[in-house]
DNA sequence: GCATTTTACTTCAACCTTAAAATATTTTTG
DNA sequence: CAAAAATATTTTAAGGTTGAAGTAAAATGC
């Protein structure tokens, strides 16, 4: 019973922390680098995949609904920081890639982001950032999605 | 430098699994519940002060912006969960307020959400949670947050 | 006491998010 | 091969989110 609970309020500091974290991070995207969370994902993903990704593949990775890569694409193409093109011998299939305006652009912002993150880490030391990464592994979370890659690494 | 690939790496992990356990409490909330997780916070918030929270406490306890809370307010006060009720002296401001209905539906879905919590970090033994929360602490994240409440405490 | 400033809240526009419906194109099957 | 099923993507409707602008009421200052 108090085993819930313990695990309770672990979630419920999980999250704090996680939420406070990433509400720093979409400030500074927003008013250093003009551009939103979920752009820099897009960004990021596309970026370990020089190749490009089609909009599935896109959707899959970043764990959000296909629906949704449509909007932010748009808006990233727009920029010119994104292109789609098709995919021989598949009409229905796009193939998104990072311009290389877009490549330039992602890499001042993943400099900048792994600074922010640093900061806001620097109470955790290397040593126990690489414990607490290899503890949080174990939590095969929720997610059955260990596989999959994560929306941002670098 | 390899101190902040650790920070970061850390917190590409803390990311991925927040947002799989999230992901899965929305879905859950959504399916069995026919609510949301935003809805579920401004609950709970409210569950743990019974005397109600003026609008602008409420989005200072959630952080999020006072906008934001009106159009959940709406959402809940249409269903009947929630009630606004006007504060003697200040005409400006708004007492928001559990309705007994409100309390009954909390209380259930407060019960479900922790037991599936108990689930997704199974895999973690209560002195682990505990030493884990224990740590998170440490953080004093980004946040400097430290003094206000998380949102969905129970 | 009245003008100014501050406070409480709502509205607005833009973006993110999802599930479900709609399109278009392949692939499968009978 | 034609019909049916599956796949890739976009569109849609409903909600969540924000910062900024708008409204109303209270508090402050002179």
């Amino acid at each position: 019973m108090s085993a819930a609970k313990d695990r309770l309020r672990l979630w419920l500091r999980l999250l704090k922390v996680v939420r406070g974290m990433e509400q720093e991070v979409r400030e500074k995207l927003r008013r250093e680098h003009n551009t939103t969370l979920p752009r820099f994902d897009v960004m990021s993903a596309l970026s370990r995949h020089p190749e490009g990704l089609k909009m599935s593949q896109l959707s899959g990775v970043l764990r959000v609904s296909n629906g949704n890569v449509t909007g932010i694409a748009d808006r990233l193409s727009d920029e010119g920081l994104v292109e789609r093109t098709p995919v021989p011998g598949d009409r229905r299939a796009i193939i998104l890639r990072l311009t290389m305006a877009g490549q330039k652009e992602f890499a001042r912002q993943a400099r900048a982001h792994e600074e922010w993150i640093d900061k806001l880490l620097a109470g955790v030391s290397p040593a126990d950032a690489r414990e607490m990464a290899e503890r949080l592994q174990a939590f095969a979370t929720a997610a059955e999605s260990e596989e999959k890659e994560t929306a941002n690494a670098q």
